[in-house]
DNA sequence: GCGCTTGCATTCAGATTATT
DNA sequence: AATAATCTGAATGCAAGCGC
Protein backbone atom coordinates (compact mmCIF):
# COMPACT_ATOMS: atom_id res chain seq x y z
CA UNK A 1 0.00 0.00 0.00
CA UNK A 2 2.07 2.89 -1.28
CA UNK A 3 1.43 6.20 -0.02
CA UNK A 4 2.79 7.63 -3.08
CA UNK A 5 6.27 8.34 -3.09
CA UNK A 6 7.21 11.55 -5.37
CA UNK A 7 6.64 11.47 -9.57
CA UNK A 8 4.68 8.02 -8.73
CA UNK A 9 1.96 8.35 -10.84
CA UNK A 10 -1.30 5.89 -10.86
CA UNK A 11 -0.36 4.73 -13.98
CA UNK A 12 -2.66 2.01 -16.02
CA UNK A 13 -4.50 0.73 -12.87
CA UNK A 14 -8.19 0.83 -13.71
CA UNK A 15 -10.42 1.63 -11.73
CA UNK A 16 -9.41 5.08 -10.41
CA UNK A 17 -11.16 6.95 -7.22
CA UNK A 18 -10.28 10.94 -7.51
CA UNK A 19 -11.25 12.79 -5.06
CA UNK A 20 -11.28 16.70 -3.78
CA UNK A 21 -12.46 19.08 -1.82
CA UNK A 22 -14.33 22.57 -1.99
CA UNK A 23 -14.44 25.54 0.55
CA UNK A 24 -11.46 25.13 2.94
CA UNK A 25 -10.31 28.33 1.95
CA UNK A 26 -13.92 30.43 1.86
CA UNK A 27 -15.38 31.64 4.83
CA UNK A 28 -18.56 31.87 4.81
CA UNK A 29 -20.40 28.06 3.66
CA UNK A 30 -19.54 24.74 3.71
CA UNK A 31 -16.73 22.47 3.80
CA UNK A 32 -17.35 19.88 0.83
CA UNK A 33 -15.21 17.04 -0.49
CA UNK A 34 -16.54 15.02 -3.40
CA UNK A 35 -14.81 11.66 -5.17
CA UNK A 36 -15.89 10.05 -8.10
CA UNK A 37 -15.12 7.20 -9.62
CA UNK A 38 -13.87 6.42 -13.74
CA UNK A 39 -13.99 2.97 -14.86
CA UNK A 40 -11.53 2.84 -17.36
CA UNK A 41 -9.63 5.07 -19.90
CA UNK A 42 -12.33 5.50 -22.42
CA UNK A 43 -14.31 7.27 -19.91
CA UNK A 44 -11.16 9.30 -18.31
CA UNK A 45 -11.64 10.30 -22.14
CA UNK A 46 -14.85 11.43 -22.06
CA UNK A 47 -14.21 13.88 -18.88
CA UNK A 48 -11.46 15.12 -20.64
CA UNK A 49 -13.27 16.13 -23.94
CA UNK A 50 -15.97 17.13 -22.24
CA UNK A 51 -13.86 19.96 -20.81
CA UNK A 52 -13.58 18.90 -17.52
CA UNK A 53 -10.85 19.91 -15.24
CA UNK A 54 -9.70 21.98 -12.34
CA UNK A 55 -12.63 23.81 -10.91
CA UNK A 56 -10.93 26.87 -10.68
CA UNK A 57 -10.20 26.89 -14.19
CA UNK A 58 -13.82 26.90 -14.58
CA UNK A 59 -16.55 29.40 -14.25
CA UNK A 60 -18.93 28.66 -11.38
CA UNK A 61 -21.75 28.13 -14.14
CA UNK A 62 -19.62 25.66 -16.04
CA UNK A 63 -18.98 23.80 -12.95
CA UNK A 64 -22.66 24.04 -12.20
CA UNK A 65 -23.54 22.36 -15.54
CA UNK A 66 -20.63 20.18 -16.00
CA UNK A 67 -21.76 18.45 -12.43
CA UNK A 68 -25.20 17.52 -13.55
CA UNK A 69 -23.65 15.34 -16.20
CA UNK A 70 -20.70 13.84 -13.92
CA UNK A 71 -23.65 12.79 -11.61
CA UNK A 72 -25.60 11.24 -14.57
CA UNK A 73 -22.53 9.66 -15.80
CA UNK A 74 -20.27 8.38 -13.38
CA UNK A 75 -20.59 6.81 -9.81
CA UNK A 76 -20.04 9.83 -7.32
CA UNK A 77 -20.31 10.68 -3.42
CA UNK A 78 -20.28 14.30 -2.11
CA UNK A 79 -19.74 14.48 1.71
CA UNK A 80 -21.03 18.21 2.62
CA UNK A 81 -20.03 19.37 6.53
CA UNK A 82 -22.37 22.48 7.07
CA UNK A 83 -20.49 25.15 8.87
CA UNK A 84 -21.84 24.91 12.01
CA UNK A 85 -20.80 21.09 12.07
CA UNK A 86 -17.43 21.95 10.79
CA UNK A 87 -16.94 24.13 13.73
CA UNK A 88 -17.71 21.32 16.29
CA UNK A 89 -14.96 18.73 14.23
CA UNK A 90 -12.60 22.02 14.39
CA UNK A 91 -12.70 22.49 18.29
CA UNK A 92 -12.81 18.19 18.52
CA UNK A 93 -9.66 17.73 16.01
CA UNK A 94 -8.05 21.01 16.25
CA UNK A 95 -6.84 20.46 13.04
CA UNK A 96 -8.22 21.18 9.36
CA UNK A 97 -6.34 18.44 7.80
CA UNK A 98 -7.50 15.77 10.60
CA UNK A 99 -10.95 17.28 9.35
CA UNK A 100 -9.73 17.15 5.42
CA UNK A 101 -8.84 13.51 5.83
CA UNK A 102 -11.76 12.29 7.92
CA UNK A 103 -13.75 13.49 5.14
CA UNK A 104 -12.02 12.59 2.07
CA UNK A 105 -11.80 8.95 4.12
CA UNK A 106 -15.88 9.40 4.35
CA UNK A 107 -16.52 9.59 0.78
CA UNK A 108 -14.40 7.54 -0.90
CA UNK A 109 -15.19 4.59 1.42
CA UNK A 110 -18.94 5.67 0.88
CA UNK A 111 -17.91 5.27 -2.90
CA UNK A 112 -16.16 2.30 -2.40
CA UNK A 113 -19.40 0.80 -1.03
CA UNK A 114 -21.69 1.65 -3.80
CA UNK A 115 -19.35 0.44 -6.90
CA UNK A 116 -18.34 -3.07 -5.27
CA UNK A 117 -22.28 -3.26 -5.27
CA UNK A 118 -22.37 -1.57 -8.67
CA UNK A 119 -19.63 -2.58 -10.86
CA UNK A 120 -19.20 -6.58 -10.98
CA UNK A 121 -16.17 -8.02 -11.48
CA UNK A 122 -14.05 -5.09 -9.96
CA UNK A 123 -9.78 -5.03 -10.30
CA UNK A 124 -8.91 -6.24 -6.43
CA UNK A 125 -6.44 -3.39 -6.28
CA UNK A 126 -8.27 0.03 -6.74
CA UNK A 127 -6.27 3.19 -6.93
CA UNK A 128 -7.45 6.29 -5.12
CA UNK A 129 -5.50 9.75 -6.15
CA UNK A 130 -5.86 12.82 -3.83
CA UNK A 131 -4.61 15.98 -4.23
CA UNK A 132 -0.99 15.91 -1.96
CA UNK A 133 -2.40 18.22 0.86
CA UNK A 134 -4.87 15.61 1.47
CA UNK A 135 -3.17 13.39 4.70
CA UNK A 136 -2.65 10.46 3.55
CA UNK A 137 -2.36 8.63 6.70
CA UNK A 138 -6.21 8.97 8.23
CA UNK A 139 -7.39 7.83 4.56
CA UNK A 140 -5.44 4.70 4.70
CA UNK A 141 -6.37 4.10 7.79
CA UNK A 142 -10.10 4.52 7.14
CA UNK A 143 -9.82 2.25 3.79
CA UNK A 144 -7.62 -0.30 5.56
CA UNK A 145 -10.49 -1.88 7.53
CA UNK A 146 -11.94 -2.74 3.84
CA UNK A 147 -10.93 -6.58 2.47
CA UNK A 148 -10.23 -4.59 -0.61
CA UNK A 149 -7.10 -3.33 -1.18
CA UNK A 150 -6.72 0.14 -1.58
CA UNK A 151 -3.94 1.98 -3.28
CA UNK A 152 -3.73 5.81 -2.03
CA UNK A 153 -1.56 8.13 -4.69
CA UNK A 154 -0.99 11.63 -3.50
CA UNK A 155 0.01 14.05 -6.16
CA UNK A 156 0.81 17.89 -5.73
CA UNK A 157 -1.32 18.58 -8.72
CA UNK A 158 -3.56 15.53 -9.12
CA UNK A 159 -6.43 17.84 -10.09
CA UNK A 160 -4.39 17.18 -13.54
CA UNK A 161 -5.97 13.84 -13.38
CA UNK A 162 -9.64 13.21 -14.95
CA UNK A 163 -11.12 12.03 -12.00
CA UNK A 164 -9.67 14.35 -9.54
CA UNK A 165 -10.86 17.09 -11.63
CA UNK A 166 -14.54 15.39 -12.28
CA UNK A 167 -14.40 15.46 -7.99
CA UNK A 168 -13.13 19.00 -7.95
CA UNK A 169 -16.30 20.11 -10.19
CA UNK A 170 -18.77 18.50 -7.50
CA UNK A 171 -17.32 19.22 -4.94
CA UNK A 172 -16.93 23.01 -6.27
CA UNK A 173 -20.74 23.02 -7.26
CA UNK A 174 -22.49 21.77 -4.32
CA UNK A 175 -20.30 24.55 -2.47
CA UNK A 176 -21.90 26.88 -4.54
CA UNK A 177 -24.89 25.66 -3.75
CA UNK A 178 -24.92 25.49 -0.18
CA UNK A 179 -23.73 28.92 -0.05
CA UNK A 180 -26.74 30.25 -2.44
CA UNK A 181 -29.15 28.34 0.41
CA UNK A 182 -27.11 29.57 2.95
CA UNK A 183 -27.85 33.00 1.50
CA UNK A 184 -31.41 32.63 0.97
CA UNK A 185 -32.07 31.40 4.84
CA UNK A 186 -30.26 34.69 5.89
CA UNK A 187 -31.43 37.06 3.35
CA UNK A 188 -27.74 38.20 2.77
CA UNK A 189 -25.27 37.45 -0.29
CA UNK A 190 -22.22 35.50 1.36
CA UNK A 191 -18.94 36.43 -0.58
CA UNK A 192 -16.65 33.04 -1.73
CA UNK A 193 -13.31 33.33 -0.47
CA UNK A 194 -11.99 35.06 2.66
CA UNK A 195 -10.52 38.24 0.94
CA UNK A 196 -13.67 40.42 1.54
CA UNK A 197 -15.94 39.04 4.20
CA UNK A 198 -15.71 41.01 7.12
CA UNK A 199 -17.78 43.68 6.38
CA UNK A 200 -20.82 40.71 5.44
CA UNK A 201 -19.74 38.98 8.73
CA UNK A 202 -20.32 42.36 10.23
CA UNK A 203 -23.98 42.98 9.18
CA UNK A 204 -24.52 39.53 9.65
CA UNK A 205 -23.46 39.67 13.23
CA UNK A 206 -24.93 42.88 14.06
CA UNK A 207 -28.29 41.83 12.73
CA UNK A 208 -28.27 37.99 13.85
CA UNK A 209 -25.69 37.45 16.22
CA UNK A 210 -23.22 35.68 16.68
CA UNK A 211 -24.99 32.17 16.76
CA UNK A 212 -25.52 33.18 12.89
CA UNK A 213 -21.85 33.26 12.49
CA UNK A 214 -21.61 29.92 13.76
CA UNK A 215 -24.17 28.73 11.61
CA UNK A 216 -22.79 29.79 8.29
CA UNK A 217 -18.49 30.76 8.61
CA UNK A 218 -15.62 28.97 9.33
CA UNK A 219 -15.22 30.27 12.88
CA UNK A 220 -11.21 29.74 13.33
CA UNK A 221 -10.89 31.73 10.39
CA UNK A 222 -9.14 35.33 11.31
CA UNK A 223 -11.76 37.18 10.14
CA UNK A 224 -13.12 36.27 13.35
CA UNK A 225 -11.06 37.45 15.31
CA UNK A 226 -11.40 40.64 13.66
CA UNK A 227 -15.09 40.88 14.31
CA UNK A 228 -14.91 39.95 17.57
CA UNK A 229 -12.22 42.48 18.55
CA UNK A 230 -13.90 44.95 16.33
CA UNK A 231 -17.40 44.84 18.40
CA UNK A 232 -15.65 44.35 21.81
CA UNK A 233 -16.12 40.69 22.35
CA UNK A 234 -12.56 39.92 22.29
CA UNK A 235 -9.62 42.45 23.45
CA UNK A 236 -7.00 42.82 21.04
CA UNK A 237 -4.22 39.81 20.81
CA UNK A 238 -0.94 40.05 22.06
CA UNK A 239 -0.39 36.69 21.07
CA UNK A 240 -1.79 34.38 18.00
CA UNK A 241 -5.23 33.33 18.66
CA UNK A 242 -4.93 29.35 17.27
CA UNK A 243 -1.34 28.57 17.74
CA UNK A 244 1.52 30.43 16.51
CA UNK A 245 1.08 34.30 15.69
CA UNK A 246 3.85 33.65 13.23
CA UNK A 247 1.93 31.34 11.28
CA UNK A 248 1.97 33.94 8.51
CA UNK A 249 5.01 33.38 6.62
CA UNK A 250 5.33 35.40 4.16
CA UNK A 251 4.64 39.33 4.24
CA UNK A 252 1.63 40.38 2.56
CA UNK A 253 2.96 42.10 -0.69
C1' DG B 1 -16.00 42.54 -25.82
C1' DC B 2 -14.89 37.96 -24.31
C1' DG B 3 -12.14 34.37 -22.50
C1' DC B 4 -7.86 32.78 -20.79
C1' DT B 5 -3.71 33.49 -18.06
C1' DT B 6 -1.12 35.49 -14.51
C1' DG B 7 -0.28 37.68 -10.25
C1' DC B 8 -1.60 38.76 -5.77
C1' DA B 9 -4.66 38.62 -1.94
C1' DT B 10 -6.57 35.62 1.79
C1' DT B 11 -6.65 31.15 4.53
C1' DC B 12 -4.38 26.86 6.48
C1' DA B 13 -0.74 23.13 8.53
C1' DG B 14 3.73 21.12 8.75
C1' DA B 15 8.73 21.19 8.33
C1' DT B 16 12.83 23.51 9.10
C1' DT B 17 15.80 26.85 11.19
C1' DA B 18 17.09 30.10 14.78
C1' DT B 19 17.11 31.51 19.43
C1' DT B 20 16.92 31.06 24.38
C1' DA C 1 15.83 20.68 24.83
C1' DA C 2 12.18 23.72 24.31
C1' DT C 3 10.22 27.48 22.14
C1' DA C 4 9.77 30.91 18.57
C1' DA C 5 10.17 32.38 13.97
C1' DT C 6 10.44 31.45 9.14
C1' DC C 7 9.62 28.98 4.98
C1' DT C 8 7.01 25.97 1.97
C1' DG C 9 3.17 24.49 -0.37
C1' DA C 10 -1.74 23.50 -0.53
C1' DA C 11 -6.52 25.78 -1.14
C1' DT C 12 -9.58 29.79 -2.55
C1' DG C 13 -11.23 34.37 -5.20
C1' DC C 14 -10.49 38.60 -7.67
C1' DA C 15 -8.56 41.88 -10.85
C1' DA C 16 -5.66 43.22 -14.51
C1' DG C 17 -3.36 42.21 -18.82
C1' DC C 18 -3.25 40.11 -23.18
C1' DG C 19 -4.69 37.95 -27.47
C1' DC C 20 -8.37 36.78 -30.53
Amino acid sequence: MGNGAPGEGPGERWPRLGSDEAGKGDYFGPLVVAAVAVAGPPEAEALRSAGVTDSKRLGDARCRELSVWIKKSFPHEVVEISPRRYNELYDQMGNLNRILAWAHARAVENLLGSIEREWAGLSPEIVVVVDQFAPVAVLERALFARARQVRVIQHPRAEAAPEVAAASVLARARFLESLARLGEKWGIKFPKGAAHVLPVARELYAREGEEALRETAKWHFRTTEQLLVEVGQRPCRTAGSSGNSSKRGKPAG
